[in-house]
DNA sequence: TGACGTGTCAAACAAATGTTTGAATCTTGT
DNA sequence: ACAAGATTCAAACATTTGTTTGACACGTCA
């Protein structure tokens, strides 16, 4: 009779197999974008059969499915759009909570930091799954964006330009992430995306961005 | 005899082949990505056998290569980095140039349309053509840019708020290739990238930006 | 005309990949 | 202990893909 640590050790049992191969994939779609993901390095991370991905979800689509649905309600739960502030907080305030939170999902670092990379990848390369992940996620938070900026101009969220106000703003977010590849090579010096230079680039783009939507009111009166 | 339109129609002659096989292979490259073109279906495009590409290029990748050197170019040929401004020229008309040239390459229509979006795959997947990619063409536009900034807010180009700065005018730029199939779902109704678009874009993203730079200024003395 | 170099072609090759299949093993409940 | 359902396994399958190969066609030059 072996010990529960070495029954683990061994082979997976339960639902675990099906973590394991969410995690695994997660990585790998990462890595490899959707297509170039083999179904055999999944498997050969997560410690599974080959056969384990269409048993536990169909095929290698829905698995990537679940993925998307699975690290984007992790990222929200480590850190909410608000990062708990309430709503009748200043704009200002809020902007820069935004504005944080979203740097902070794109640049999480331990279990699930393949986030960042997998949300960038799917921007590029849609899959059938981007429809349901913008309705679900997506919108909710182009909504609230929306609805900060539109309360700092004063004027209605669906206002054309409140949205590119908005388009400007969360550019500057997703942007860090969309280029690192060509920044590494740039500035090759530049510090790890680490919580502190997080916080000063969230700092910056809210700074910039209050700077410039102020300008925007005091034209319009 | 045939005549000289009955020959081009039926196969292409001399370096013809290997033009034929660049242009598709920008197509394809854009369309699939690096890893997923496949060497078949650019070659049927070019209308070309499958070893062609071994014979003109060597491999698929120094296709690739050779493709991403030929569409910058041809881009910078069509929209030079400051649209003809000479470096005399006010600060805020130069951020102007360099926002709408930027932007006029990555939303180019016609034959060489796939610009933008193999650019944007670029990012995301760097082949080992970004490294000579980003300095033959991006760091050039990097020092521009910081140029253009640090004139506006009176510093030095390398100091490092002017990098921030920097940064914060190209992503409105980039973002609006790299979340395109996102902001197709989000806002179905916006209309196509035609000249006025861009323009209409341009002139925001400067406006935005220039205020926001001028605040920067302000802060400083 | 013959030699040489360039360019094109179809077939072949070797490797990779998602899915399927039937057998074996494990788990749970009676 | 046995039955039933769930889970895992190795092998097989069918398809796809970049590269290679040797033959052929074409153009140029002495």
């Amino acid at each position: 009779m072996r010990s529960k640590s070495e029954i683990e050790a061994v082979a997976p049992s339960h639902d675990e197999t099906r973590q394991l191969l969410l995690e695994a994939a997660g990585e790998v779609f990462a890595e490899a974008g959707f297509r170039n993901a083999t179904v055999r390095e999944i498997c050969r991370r997560a410690g599974a059969n080959i056969a384990a991905v269409n048993y536990h979800f169909g095929d290698k689509e829905q698995l990537y499915s679940e993925v998307l649905r699975y690290s984007h309600g992790k990222m929200l739960e480590k850190y909410p759009a608000l990062l708990g502030l309430p709503a009748e907080a200043p704009p200002e305030k809020k902007l820069h909570a935004f504005v944080l939170s979203l740097l902070l999902r794109i640049f999480d670092t331990g279990p699930t930091s393949w986030h960042g990379r997998l949300m960038a990848r799917e921007m590029i390369e849609p899959t059938a799954a981007l429809d349901s992940l913008v309705e679900e996620r997506i919108r909710p938070m182009s909504i609230q964006l929306g609805q900060i900026v539109g309360e700092i101009l004063n004027r209605p969220p669906t206002d054309e330009g409140v949205r590119m106000c908005a388009f400007s703003v969360v550019s500057q977010c997703t942007f860090y992430k969309h280029c690192s590849p060509v920044m590494e090579r740039l500035f090759p010096k530049q510090p790890d995306m680490d919580p502190v230079a997080i916080g000063h680039i969230a700092d910056h783009v809210t700074k910039f961005s209050l700077a410039a939507l102020k300008s925007f009111v005091e034209k319009k009166r």
